[in-house]
Order: structure tokens, then sequence, then C-alpha cells
DNA sequence: GTATGGTATTTGGTATACCAAATAGCGCAG
DNA sequence: CTGCGCTATTTGGTATACCAAATACCATAC
């Protein structure tokens, strides 16, 4: 894989498939990154021109990524224009889990006639990674290593149109997500919807991977939807 | 509800509820309906210093226009830094139309417990209109009293994030059905999907309404899949 | 002290200038 | 006539200038 030194922005770069190496797609990537880090509070606005000299660049490269960004749901317009990392209200969350659900489940069906030893191998070290984390009690790290579980099951799906979808999902309610997770008592049985969807991936059965991603995804919202909904009125500015 | 003079951009400016009255959204509405019409083929290039010229504004819009429509895939950016209306390959048809058959049946599903007698009256008029198109072989009034019907349906989920994503997966494969219809024989039943989707909303059955939905997804889908896979190595420039 | 109106400043949107990559066109060599 | 290479032109990307809307700030009036 040697020769040309070009940056690699690996997976997010792969996923989209859209970019070019222009600046706007360098601040897109960024801003990406930052969100899905958690970089950003729910509600924070976002400045144009700061944007721009933290980049290095003149305000339209950001402004186009911006647009994009908000395109994706990743962010919104006011109508006041303004950017804003959104707050994800309680029916806009449930709405996406639902989403999620019929989109990762067919995914994850689709995986089963396709995933070999690589991609379970990689499964059960992600599933470690997570039991780690939640003996340590670290959500950052139990967050990362279950993006890293989902998206490993949907990209040997091989349908990279479904799998930009779901990352915008992810990257839609990634900010409110990272925020519910906070003091959030990381249990054991989080797990078994992860280790059922394995078995279901190695016995190349379907309709059984389907059923554990849905009830991981409903199961786990259900959980932070409450959080939104009993916080929302309690969280002003 | 009279008083302020404001453009109505209808429809469109309604799924998205994204877009301020910017000489951007401006430009992106009306490609975004140019595109829905057919009014581009399928691997034409666009040139930004045109575009702006034909809609009366600089460059700077338009680009961003393109942009977010690159990032909804209803345009591809190619790596030689330029614009062109994808033409669908068959593998990403087929991705989308399953995408979509989840999508579509989960709104039909929610829209079976919601949709009242004004909607169940539209939709009976969209299909009465189709009946008309296909005793008349007019295909474009056939697409468009489809469309209405789905979207009659859809809206009435009361699901505006997967609703606006359906939206741009509509947009996604527009010009590519566009042209593929073109020529293509309208029979009566096409009909029966929809005549049973109907009957599921009417009936409150939820899941028939899901059924009936993704087996005209599926069906119409697969004719068409077809032609572009025959089509496809025949096609040239 | 509070409210209100007006002004200064900030900030997003658009147009324009400029650059560099890509392309087209032409001329020359074979 | 064909193919290669150079130049001219086109074209998308970026920076900058400018505008108008929105906001912040302050002074004044009550």
């Amino acid at each position: 894989m040697g020769g040309a030194a070009t940056r690699d922005t690996g997976k997010v770069r792969a996923i989209r498939a859209l970019s070019r190496d222009t600046l706007r797609d360098r601040v897109y990537d960024g801003l990406r990154a930052q969100i899905l880090a958690g970089g950003f509070e729910p509600g924070e606005a976002l400045n144009v021109r700061n944007l721009a000299a933290m980049f290095g660049t003149s305000p339209t490269p950001v402004r186009e990524a911006l647009q994009i960004l908000v395109a994706e749901r990743a962010l919104s317009a006011e109508p006041n224009r303004s950017y804003r990392v959104p707050s994800v209200s309680h029916d806009a969350f449930i709405e996406t889990r639902d989403m999620r659900a019929e989109l990762e489940g067919l995914l994850a069906e689709r995986a089963a006639s396709r995933a070999g030893p690589a991609v379970l191998r990689r499964l059960e070290q992600a599933i470690a990674r997570m039991t780690k984390a939640i003996d340590a009690q670290d959500r950052k790290s139990y967050l990362a290593a279950n993006q890293s579980f989902h998206f490993t099951i949907y990209a040997a799906a091989d349908a990279p149109i479904i799998l930009a979808t779901i990352g915008t999902l992810w990257l839609q309610i990634g900010p409110t997500l990272n925020m519910m997770f906070d003091g959030f008592d990381l249990v054991a049985d989080l797990q078994d919807n992860h280790n059922a969807a394995v078995a279901a991936l190695r016995a190349g059965d379907g309709e059984a991977a389907r059923q554990a991603i849905r009830k991981d995804i409903l199961e786990a919202g259900s959980f932070v939807g409450r959080r939104i909904a009993t916080g929302e009125e309690s969280s002003a500015g």
C-alpha cells in the first residue's frame, strides 16, 4: 500500500465516497469527527469565521461544509441564519431510533450471509473492549467500541449507500447520545444483544441477526429516550 | 391565512424544513424540481457558471446547492471536480429499492393507525389518476400520480425525518426512473398493490399496509432493475 | 432601576477576483 | 493521416470585498 503520501482520512472518507480532497471536504471531515466525538454541546452555536480561523481557511469552504452537515441533519440552520448543534427532541430521537432499527436490521440480515471469520473475530474483539469498558465504567471507550461493533457488521453487508445513510443517523444523534451517557451506569446485560447478534451471524441466520440488532437499538434507545424526555424541560440554556 | 405575500414553495420546502429563504435554497429547490421532473439526462454534466446565469445569481449559491445535492446523492461529484447527474448502477438501484422497502414500509405501517377519511379520499383520487394514465399510456402523468399516492401515505405517518429521507431516495432514482419508463407499457395490474394498500389503511391493518407497499416497491423495482441491467452495457455517452 | 430606542458591531449571504487543475484545440513530427 | 505535446481556454475551488440582517450595547427617558 505504499507510494503516494496522501493523507489517509480512512473510514469517514471511505463511507462517503463523495468527497474529493478539497478544503471544503477537509473541513467537513473535521467537523464531522468533532461532532461524533462529542466535541460540541447540543445547542451550541457555530461561528463561520471562527471555524475558518480554526481550520486556517476562508469562510467559504466552512459555510459549504456546514451546509452539507445541515443537509445530513447533523447541524441545524436556524431561521435567524445561524448554525447550531441540534439538541435532538424526544420525538426526533424516537423516529431516528425506529429508522435505525429498520436499516441496521436490514444490513445485519444481509451481513449474515457474508460475514467471514475475519469479521467475526473483529466483533469478538469489540465485545471484549465493551466488557472491559463496562468493568471500568469508561463510557467513552464503551461508545467507541459499540460503534466499532455495529459498523463492522454493517460494513460486511456490502451495501455502501445504506451504510452511508446509517452513518448520518449516528451523526445526528451523536452529540445527544454522548451527553445522555454521561453519568449512566454501564451494566453487563448491555452485551446480551451483542452476543446474540454474533451468534446469529456465525450461524448465518439472517433473521435472527436482524432481530438481535433491532432489540439492541430499541432497548438502548428506549432508555436514552426516557432520559431525553425527562431532561427536556429542565435543560435550559 | 392571508397576510404576508411570501413565495410559497410548498411541498419541497415543507419536506426539508431545513431551508431558509436564501438564494442557495432557491437554487436548490429549482435543481431538485428539475431533477425529479426528469429535466436532466442521467450522466449529464452540470456547469456552475451556466446554472448561475440560469438562476440569475453568482456561482457561489449554485455551488453550495450542488454540494447539498451531492450529499443527498442526487448528484455526483467526479474526482476531476465536475458535477454530474448520476446514472444509477444496477447495484445502486437494487440497494435503494431495498432501503425504500424498509423505510416506506415502516411509514405505511405507521400511517395505518393515523390515516383519516381525507387521506383515504386523496389516495382514491391518486389511484383514479393512475388508472386514467394507464388507459392513455401517459407515463408522465402516471409517475406524478404514483408519487402523489405514495407520499400521501407517508405524510400521514407523522414522521418528518424519515419522510425527508424517503424524499432523497426518490430524488436519487428519479432521473433513471424517468428514463426507464420511456417506452414501457403501462398495465392495469400495476394497481393491485395500490388497492391493497388503501384497503389495509382503511382497515387500520398496519402489517398489511407495510406488505402492500413493500410488494409495490419490490415488484416495480425488479422490473426497472432488469431494464437497467440490460441497458447498462449498451448505454454509451 | 427599568424599559426603550437607536447606534455600533457582529455575522451570515452573495458577488467578484484570482488561482490551479482540467480540458480542448491546434500545430508539428512522424 | 495519426499521434504527441504544447498552449489557450474553460471551469471548479478559494479568498476577499461588500451587503444586509441580526445582535449587542449604550444612552436616554420614564
